[in-house]
DNA sequence: GAATTAGTAAACCAACTGGTTTACCATATC
DNA sequence: GATATGGTAAACCAGTTGGTTTACTAATTC
């Protein structure tokens, strides 16, 4: 086999492992969103640091189920930890949302003109309303 | 009890019921999104409208299977059927895709300005690296 | 009208999720 | 050094998810 050949299958390879990767990253960002919980978690944090006993408080739940949550945000990326003493301070970690926010964007285009079905089938229906 | 107050109470029981739908709705938007073979889906019917067996192609499962993903595809309001003789085709809906971007773009500020924790630590990194 | 096509429905299964409780470990405080 | 604080770990549980197979229905084609 060509050593051109071998890199050029390598690449391809490369890019079936970054895409995989890519995949896997985001199942893991928004299943991580698909959580009230976890919503709720992150718009705390987007107000500042805080530690798994502050964010547990609006929580009508256990404190194990909050640390769980919590390990589910941090193993998607969206958030980081480090201990400070006998407290573990969690913060926002951007790029997930940027991934998240970036692959959506695609679908723009279907609400940003004629694409947008929705707005077609709501004209037409105010149209017959009038 | 005055009728302003039991508007008033009505109104905000209209807020936290509207506040619990678009929460349940991002829950289910999210956890569509959450596959990567839903996610596939969407960027084929993304080229078009498309039948069930046809978005079922490129994917190694049975026929029930996709068929399923559709179903989760629709419940979390992403696509819509319509009967076309024994087809069923689909075409996406734009407003879910519209209220998940609307939510990840809240946190759009962390990654556009200096509030992005990453882009601090590779910087400090590279500065240490070199 | 018989056979093929395009699916959905239902029953089943293993793995995962989101919660619990109980037990434990560090760190901090008295 | 005993006690209180801020958690995590582990075991457990019910419900959901993502897949299967088998059976069925309705529309189309021969």
């Amino acid at each position: 086999m060509a050593a051109s050949e071998s890199s050029r299958k390598h690449h391809r390879y490369s890019e079936v492992a970054a895409v995989a990767a890519k995949t896997a990253a985001l199942d893991a960002v928004f299943q991580a969103l698909a959580d009230p919980t976890r919503r709720r978690i992150l718009a705390d944090l987007a107000r500042g640091e805080s530690s798994t006993l502050t964010l547990a408080m609006p929580h009508r739940m256990s404190l194990p189920a909050v640390s769980k949550h919590l390990g589910v945000l941090e193993r998607a990326g969206l958030i980081e930890r480090r201990l400070i003493g006998r407290e573990r301070r969690c913060r926002l970690v951007a790029k997930p949302f940027r991934s998240a926010s970036a692959w959506l964007e695609f679908y723009r285009r279907f609400w940003d003109d004629q694409f947008d079905r929705l707005t077609d089938f709501i004209q037409t229906t105010d149209k017959e309303a009038s």
